[in-house]
DNA sequence: TCTGGGGTCCTAGGACCC
DNA sequence: TCTGGGGTCCTAGGACCC
């Protein structure tokens, strides 16, 4: 048996997982649209996190503003963001995923890709589905793929509930005459920048000539570009934890902050927050940035590495300060975010696996 | 209409050294 | 007097993802 036995790359993601969340503790919200952002009240800065199928018919979706949202859906259901649930709900999905015995390494909240050793993937996509459901009472979608990116790619295909393949086999054919914006790791900026070159569908991306694309984007982003248009991508599914390069906190004030006291205060307590943070790691930080966004809408940051490296709380506190006195005076401000870059592990032995929010 | 909060990685350019 | 090329380190900022 297994004569056709291979490595697949599966992706599994939950189908509007927050939502969702809400609906099982709170059985009568179900079919009604249900919005979930910031404390659930639109009159305030806040961006809404999910919205159930039945909102997203009106028109709200992630990112949009929750004052918007809740314009566009006046009947929705507007619910707090309820961190604590959602990760107590991703455990015991992540847990399920891991008692089929393969290798799970998590995305997110509410994905995972599986390494799969098999002669039919649906078939085990489908027990994925029934074992993930038996357990939480939640659906998913999943993607199968012959690397991370076609896997990832093919959940939205599968959605919801569903199953779907891509591989090389059919990857032109399903992907070739979508835009380029359809891919993972392509946004707005860089799907207008390949438009300027020329390049509008995935088919012209993979045909395109790497030369083009590094000249345009760099050595790094412009092969990897290229590749991504082929569908060329790591097959590694590494269960590794996880570690982070650094915490960050930031803080969007309903009020602008007008005055230098106001700032300064307001720093020491976003780089306090996050130096707990990276203590909890228990490796000294490296690095401090300031962000800010000055009204309206402008960003920028300020970046200082320290002398040396600290778990010394004032030491921390102190850069972010100094950081603080660069900004420019005078200026309302928006957000204010302190982040600490810590020092890896193991520093001159660079992890072999891949990233998991930046490139695959 | 007015844009959260938590992350990751990449690029450009200046400073400095040989 | 004016000038090279390579390398490293650092900061600022861009882009993307969930």
């Amino acid at each position: 048996m297994a004569t056709g036995s291979r490595s697949w790359v599966l992706h599994v993601d939950l189908d509007q997982f927050i939502a969702a969340v809400e609906v099982l503790r709170r059985p009568e919200l179900a079919g009604k649209p249900v919005i979930v952002g910031g404390r659930g009240d639109p009159a305030e800065r806040a961006v809404v996190a999910t919205a159930s199928y039945e909102a997203r018919e009106f028109g709200a979706r992630s990112g949009m503003p929750l004052r918007i949202a809740a314009r566009k859906v006046p009947d929705a259901v507007l619910l707090p963001v309820d961190a604590d649930a959602y990760n107590e709900a991703s455990e015991r999905v992540m847990t399920a995923l891991r008692s089929l015995g393969v290798i799970v390494e998590v995305l997110g909240w509410d994905e995972a890709f599986l390494g799969v050793e098999t002669d039919d993937p649906e078939t085990f996509a489908r027990r994925v589905q029934a074992t993930v459901l038996d357990a939480t009472e939640l659906h998913c979608s999943v993607g199968i793929g012959d690397n991370k990116i076609r896997a990832k790619i093919a959940t939205g295909f599968g959605k919801p509930r569903g199953v779907f393949r891509l591989t090389r086999a059919n990857w032109l054919e399903v992907m070739g005459e979508r835009p380029t914006i359809d891919l993972w790791g392509v946004g707005s900026k860089v799907s207008k920048r390949l438009a300027a070159l020329g390049v509008e569908t995935v088919s012209q991306l993979a045909a395109a000539s790497e030369d083009a694309l590094v000249g345009e984007f760099g050595p790094r982003m412009g092969v990897w570009y290229g590749q991504l248009g082929k569908g060329i991508g790591s097959a590694i599914v590494d269960d590794t934890p996880w570690v982070a390069r650094g915490h960050s906190r930031e803080t969007t004030y309903q009020e602008n902050l007008r005055t230098r006291d106001e700032v300064l205060e307001a720093v020491r307590q976003l780089a306090e927050q996050a130096f707990a943070d990276t203590v909890a790691e228990g490796r000294p930080v490296i690095r401090v940035t300031l962000k800010v966004r000055y009204a309206p809408f402008f960003t920028q940051s300020k970046a200082m590495k320290l002398p040396a490296p600290t778990t010394d709380r004032e030491a921390v506190v102190a850069a972010a300060l100094a950081l603080a006195d660069k900004l420019e005076p005078g200026r309302e401000i928006r957000l204010l975010g302190v982040r600490g870059e810590m020092q890896m592990p193991d520093e001159g032995d660079p992890v072999e696996r891949t990233p998991i929010r930046g490139r695959l």
